[in-house]
DNA sequence: TATTGTTATACTCTATAACTATA
DNA sequence: TATAGTTATAGAGTATAACAATA
């Protein structure tokens, strides 16, 4: 269910049914997803950031003071691993562990002054590059676009 | 330019503007993408592979006979990471490198058997996991989906 | 000289599972 | 008991760069 494979054909039918159909779409979202992904780490990486440590850091600039364990959910990790990719960045001085003095076991997560301004650029560096990207698209086709994988969602999330 | 901060809006406004539109549009584009991809890993897992080993085996089933390069290039990783993912999988006994006659330093890349068989029954499954994902969208918005992805996939590569 | 593949190195991400501290 | 976080372990993927064989 990635982007291998990309040209196969299960028969030679001039009918392309609805299986297969759904199939090359999935491909499709695939491919373009992981062209403009790869750009994506080539400019987080610019930033000396990888895509994970630039979730995290982008998640908390719009979600400050979440715990680790909410921040594993939402990135869909295991905390464990989050507490990895955390250590990695206190490091760096962007980012904090605060204890959460009503539940002492719990940590709440903040951004450090010096942090928000480097996410921000980031931030502002990762829009600019998908207007770029994106520029091929009219808004018209923007909008449809946006609307149908907003419906493909909606119908992954009820499975 | 990953799923992280998917909710950010950067002003107040009323009015979306169309560079905002472009980037929530991203943003919805990786949240789908990777929620689907995550119900992938699950399920080559559950065939005993990772997702880039069934790339290899997915790209082999229908272009036998490729050489480690033009892997590399094709799943645009470098050909040390291709020569180690190979070398995993020629374990499994799935596939083998066999030298070109013609040209002694390039190896090229064929299925076993026993790997033709495996890969079909992982791309049956594949398949019916993507036509039950995407069992939310109508024939019509499939297709209209599908061309919107390709125009973008267009706009990005001819930057 | 250039190209194909290999190897060495190093790092990040990832999961699992056992562990500590707290509730 | 249950939960939040940590740590240990293990393995895969990734890049870079130096290397050998071949063209």
């Amino acid at each position: 269910m990635s982007n291998a494979g990309q040209s196969r054909s299960h028969s030679l039918a001039l009918y392309e049914g609805e299986a297969e159909l759904k199939v090359r779409t999935w491909v499709q979202l695939a491919r373009t997803f992981l062209l403009i992904q790869r750009q994506a780490v080539v400019a987080v990486a610019e930033h000396e950031l990888t895509l994970p440590q630039f979730d995290v850091l982008a998640t908390l600039r719009f979600s400050e003071g979440v715990s680790q364990q909410e921040l594993a959910e939402r990135l869909l990790v295991t905390k464990g691993n989050v507490c990895g990719v955390i250590d990695r960045l206190e490091k760096t001085g962007w980012m904090e562990r605060r204890n959460d003095p009503r539940d002492r076991r719990t940590n709440r997560l903040y951004l450090t002054p010096e942090g928000k301004r480097k996410i921000d650029r980031v931030l502002a560096d990762h829009d600019r590059r998908v207007e770029q990207v994106m520029r091929g698209l009219t808004v018209t086709d923007t909008i449809a676009l946006r609307s149908l994988l907003e419906t493909l969602q909606k119908s992954v999330e009820s499975e």
